[in-house]
DNA sequence: GATGAATGAGGTTTCATTCAT
DNA sequence: AATGAATGAAACCTCATTCAT
């Protein structure tokens, strides 16, 4: 008796599987072997839900961009604040713990792929752009409440996103000079930078 | 009597066959033929100069490398104005052109293979300290003369570059949001938050 | 339920075909793609079962070795007497039909190989130092039996043993000189020599 | 001014090094760039006098087969007894020092490669066959002088050539078992066998 | 005579993919 | 649904050989 179900269990454990070994490895140096090995399935089942190993590493890249934006969103709703909800999202994305620095290397992985690549390029463009929106709202709606320094949401919101990028890389290669200290200063910073003074708000 | 030896010229003409394979294919796709027929030689040839495929790109990374970041200086010798400096050096980072654009897309390759590789670590460590010091130090001349603002120059460099480094990416991705046009309205934008009032420059 | 393995058959259908190329062409002239088609495989197939080149001939020496081993043991069963015993071993051991000339090539490759390898030399260690220690112990019998002349049984076997390995080396390398008929003769006389006075077998 | 010397001695510092590469790393894995490096000369140079590898193998074959036999031929003149020569020119074969063991090795490629290759099957059989020759004729003037035993002189040689082939292959392959030391307790036990009784020989 | 840069054929090895079970 | 044995195309790499200097 097949379980419905069953399918999409073992594709998000396939999934689940490639994403820990482009993390590990990398996509350039990932076998289908290794996917079925971390998956605990032979590469015949793996191929049973993939028909390629492009197929298959294409649909990681997304699970794995679309899982983190969930984790996100989740942790913004219980910020009402908008300065708050900047900063714990920025917090969210410092690659302290492994979950969240596997997540950006398989990122910098899609990126680098998505530079061949037409199909990623759309994906990283819808979930990246999602992503940057996101993070504009917040912009807006902290210049409503007078908490954020005035100017184009849009563009605060590329500023803060894109440095991040670039010091998570930079932390992810080991860098010695761009911990995970580091990067948070150079965020916090940024983060200041962009602050409203409230005294002069309140009295403007 | 030796005859002048084709060493060192050819190692270069394999060099720059090896990052422009890299460039249009990416490291995961290149072949050893494609960088012999880039470089007009056989396969045996390329690996007359370079052991592995490994060695090759490796040499072809710190050649990229190296290469960009003695451009850079050049330019900088032109400007004898700390903030012209700054704007010209971030200016000379757009990805306008082919060899600038190219030069970027093996820097991403680099950094996404040295998430897998000590080596690779080591080379960005150096090339690319090197690179945040010469801003750092930029800044640092641009504060004396009171034109850029306070702080400490090494956190705002980091601020700049990793900000450009998250830009590239996503213009080079092609992402339809982020063009040349808007990187520089980024970059301006920024390099604008970090000038100190010529007002007070001027009653300084 | 699992399939019953074909690992084992398949492993063997290899090394016979592995012995065969040896034995026709040579080590150094062997080409996996050669054991591939003696074998009714793809090369694919045997790196399936073998990981290297080496691995596969390797075990290929040692399969040979193993199997005439057994071979002889067998024949050493059918004789109770040791003058006999030592007769039918010795006889075992002329090269006249293909299969023992091809078994014979096959060591000659192994003790090349093993001047340049401690892997193949530990083998040789074992397997040859067993058919001598049975050499050794049939000589003993004949001894306890008064059939063979008294000495050391280990230098006596060694002599035999040795001489036979020369000898056979000539034969298979073709030399006009030494045929099979001679090579038989000079064994014959060894075994003569060897041999104790059948007077004295009379007298007791 | 070329001297007519240089090509004869070209030749020469090639072919022993050679052998010294053979002797090594065994025909197999020898590469004509060993060669040449071990003759300091250049691969350029090696195949400016021999037009083949395969061409400069059988030569270094040949030579190292002849200067052996030389070798040994001026041994024997040392020796006017037939007993004393006969134990002079086995102990001479004893892998004792390097060069003896290189030999050694040398011969051990060389019938391993004869027994695919009809021209060194006759480079086999002149020199094997001249060797047989000498060890035959001193065994036939010691019999002449009542000191070897009766019995057909080549089949003798036989007997004692092809042992100690047996024998030194088993001390190269570096058995634990065969030490020079007990090889030459083998040879000794042979040769005592081959001996005719002094007293007897006085009375007869 | 001698060199060593350059070649390219040929071999080993890898691994995505298939398919009978 | 799942397996894993088998495949073969494709890639890296080696190295004898050539030839301009």
């Amino acid at each position: 008796m097949p379980r419905p179900s069953v399918e999409a269990e073992r594709r998000e454990q396939i999934l689940r599987a490639a994403c820990e070994v482009i993390s590990e490895k990398g996509y350039k140096a990932l076998r289908v072997t290794d996917v079925a090995r971390h998956a605990k399935l032979s590469t015949g089942s793996v191929h049973y839900y993939f028909e390629t190993k492009r197929d298959l590493v294409h649909a990681a890249f997304e699970w794995n961009f679309s899982r983190s934006l969930e984790r996100r969103k989740s942790i913004l709703d219980r910020h009402p604040n908008a300065r708050d909800r900047l900063h714990a999202f920025v917090d969210s994305y410092l690659p302290r713990d492994d979950e969240t620095a596997a997540a950006w290397r398989v990122w910098a992985e899609t990126w680098v792929e998505a530079l061949h690549d037409p199909d990623l390029r759309k994906l990283n463009e819808r979930i990246y752009g999602e992503w940057r929106g996101i993070i504009a709202e917040i912009i807006r709606l902290g210049q409503a409440e007078g908490l954020i320094t005035p100017g184009d949401p849009v563009l605060l919101a590329n500023v803060l996103v894109s440095m991040i990028d670039g010091l998570a890389i930079q932390a992810l290669v080991g860098s010695k000079h761009m911990t995970i200290g580091r990067m948070r200063s150079v965020c916090d910073h940024l983060l200041e930078t962009m602050s409203a003074e409230p005294v002069q708000a309140a009295i403007g």
